[in-house]
DNA sequence: AGAAAGAATTGGAACAATTCTAATTAAATT
DNA sequence: AATTTAATTAGAATTGTTCCAATTCTTTCT
């Protein structure tokens, strides 16, 4: 499980000026910094504010664009939970996510190394998975919290 | 995996007064009725077109009031694929589904006999997982989908 | 049974997240 | 430098869902 702030700030003038085949704008790396730099799983409302502190006239049509061509590229991934309003990830690591009905936050988790679909699902012969999305709710014991 | 629609017919008069500690009114029968005859996890919409044949004057806003109320009482499950609308199941059994791309079909699949959440997820030691909403999207080879 | 209280239903308004639109600005190509 | 192409912007529109106040149904109480 992961909340880890990066220890080195991203900055949007060290970004190429293409990734994964995305030309990236002044926006897209702006908030693209900021996803890898505040790996907390923020919200397009929450992208926006945050971003608007560096560059106050991005829009947040704008903001929802930069997040669209980011997922689309894979270069950041979106996550839902039931119907709130997505948020946005930027671990491109094959994860789920478990949200901490105490604190609302968010914390990636990883799959048991080597597992395969096929080991915990009953799924018929042939069926080719493109995606999963997995959602967990819980409870935290407060000493894991900490870490 | 299962799509099959039941072979008896719900019929709303056979509902007894109370389920699940829950005051079934017409309307509510006839919702849940619905989805058991028809397990093709329909959206609020579906429902509100099928419930009109047979109760022309239901209101759309009955049709959510009854579906979270049948969901408050775990009589039916809600079910989110991304940000689409919901969509409704009244399988209780413990399962996760899986939309085929091609055909936008939802189908129930079920987890190993046996298997534990921490057998496929590291989790950290002490977290209590409260809910788990498991979603796939894939292709269904045609043979499978007959059956 | 009739009255009173409580709950559910209804139609429409409100809401919140997201997408669309048309105009402007910026970047890349010629 | 001119032209084409792409991205950004502000605001309007859309969509699924929730809220609201009025009415109708049930249930409970005399």
């Amino acid at each position: 499980m992961s909340e880890s702030a990066s220890p080195v700030k991203f900055r949007p003038e060290e970004i190429p000026a293409e990734l994964g085949g995305l030309r990236m704008t002044k926006q897209r790396k702006e908030v693209y910094c900021l996803l890898m730099d505040q790996r907390d799983h923020p919200t397009a409302q929450d992208v926006f504010i945050r971003a608007k502190e560096r560059m106050p006239n991005i829009s947040l049509a704008t903001v929802y664009n930069c997040l669209e061509a980011l997922v689309n590229h894979e270069l950041v991934r979106q996550v839902n939970f039931d119907r709130a309003p997505s948020r946005y990830c930027p671990n491109l690591e094959e994860h789920v996510h478990f949200q901490d009905l105490e604190t609302g936050a968010i914390h990636d988790v990883v799959f048991k190394k080597g597992i395969n679909i096929n080991d915990f699902l009953e799924l018929p012969e042939g069926v080719e998975v493109r995606e999963l999305e997995l959602t967990l709710k819980g409870i935290m014991p407060s000493s894991t919290k900490k870490n």
